[in-house]
DNA sequence: CCTACCGATCGGTAGG
DNA sequence: CCTACCGATCGGTAGG
């Protein structure tokens, strides 16, 4: 996952991201001051605008990373040789796997994007809604193939989507099972749920 | 509902808080301004102070009203003589159906609570708690009756509650199924990823 | 990366 | 329910 991965070879604005994501994701966008940011960071706030332009393009590059990396993985899954509800498995895989490990940015880009300014907004929701009506079209063509019972696709979605960003409370629980063993589960109820 | 369904006897404090709820859904509770709710209500902000406390007042009479339902939903539902798989189907269908008439209440509960102040923070958060512990104990018993697949409950749980507020989805599409269809596309999916 | 500071906006109060 | 106004805090800039 590029930047969001390597420990190493962060830049100074990479901190900065890093630990954005956090703060945001803890108290929300609007609730995050830049004061508090700095404080976290060491230093003072207005030396955060030696590395950002503003509080706004922290917002902006956290979701385009996560947006972006997800179509490019929707791409992919797309053109495999493999079943649709293969398909929608390894999405929802991977899906899962990106809330586990990386659930700050991607908590932030689900829940914040609508502080996001313009122009960014507008492509945001864009994107966000070509992402949602391609893992509709593999779900229908599911249901062509008799892979997957007769559903409304956009109400899967809605359910995939949406039970994933759940993990944030595994994330909160005090007894937690393993990521392997969450995978599996979530894997086993939702992938049963569109079966014939 | 009480007062979040009957559209008589609605006091001016009730209407504002009924205003708050779709303000703080639509914009989040920081971005919302006591100026920008009291041009909804044709007034200036002072005057808002007249029938409320304060800004955060709003949010936990907003976030108690739909937590209060909601608990004395599942005391009515555990003590219902039907299988555990038809309770959890029960509840299912209450979550939605309040997702979808109350969804401002609701939305705004589910993920604005946080910025409930002390001592509202900690009852909400131990409401919270036991409300998802007890729908985890129905589907707890289900699994030793055989009636639900061998899954981790509290995982069940985490999918079942966060799909449903997905709803919100639902509410901004363009082409929408209907509310029964919605309900039934639901059903059909979270049930049968439950059912052995 | 810091000190010093700005204009705007916030929730809320006094007093009528 | 209004006018007038408050102290606090916000994101951000100037200048070094």
């Amino acid at each position: 996952m590029g930047k969001i991965v390597t420990k190493k070879n962060l830049t100074r604005k990479d901190v900065i991201i890093e630990k954005a994501a956090e703060l945001f994701k803890e108290k929300g966008y609007k609730a995050s001051g830049m004061r508090e940011l700095a404080e976290v960071l060491g230093i003072e706030a207005a030396s955060l605008y030696n590395h950002i332009k503003s509080k706004s393009e922290l917002l902006h590059l956290i979701c385009f990373e996560v947006a972006n990396k997800y179509t490019a993985v929707i791409d992919e899954i797309e053109h495999k040789d493999i079943s649709s509800l293969k398909k929608v498995e390894e999405l929802l895989r991977f899906l899962i796997n990106g809330m586990i490990n990386h659930y700050q940015q991607v908590y932030v880009c689900d829940r914040e994007w609508k502080y996001l300014e313009e122009p960014y907004l507008s492509n945001f929701q864009a994107q966000r809604r070509s992402y949602r009506k391609r893992i509709a079209g593999i779900i229908e063509q599911g249901i062509q193939k008799k892979e997957i019972k007769s559903i409304d696709a956009p109400t899967a979605v809605l359910i995939m989507l949406h039970a994933v960003s759940g993990i944030e409370s595994w994330h909160r629980s005090k007894q937690k099972i393993t990521a392997k063993e969450l995978e599996e589960n979530m894997i086993s109820i939702l992938i049963s749920g569109l079966k014939k």
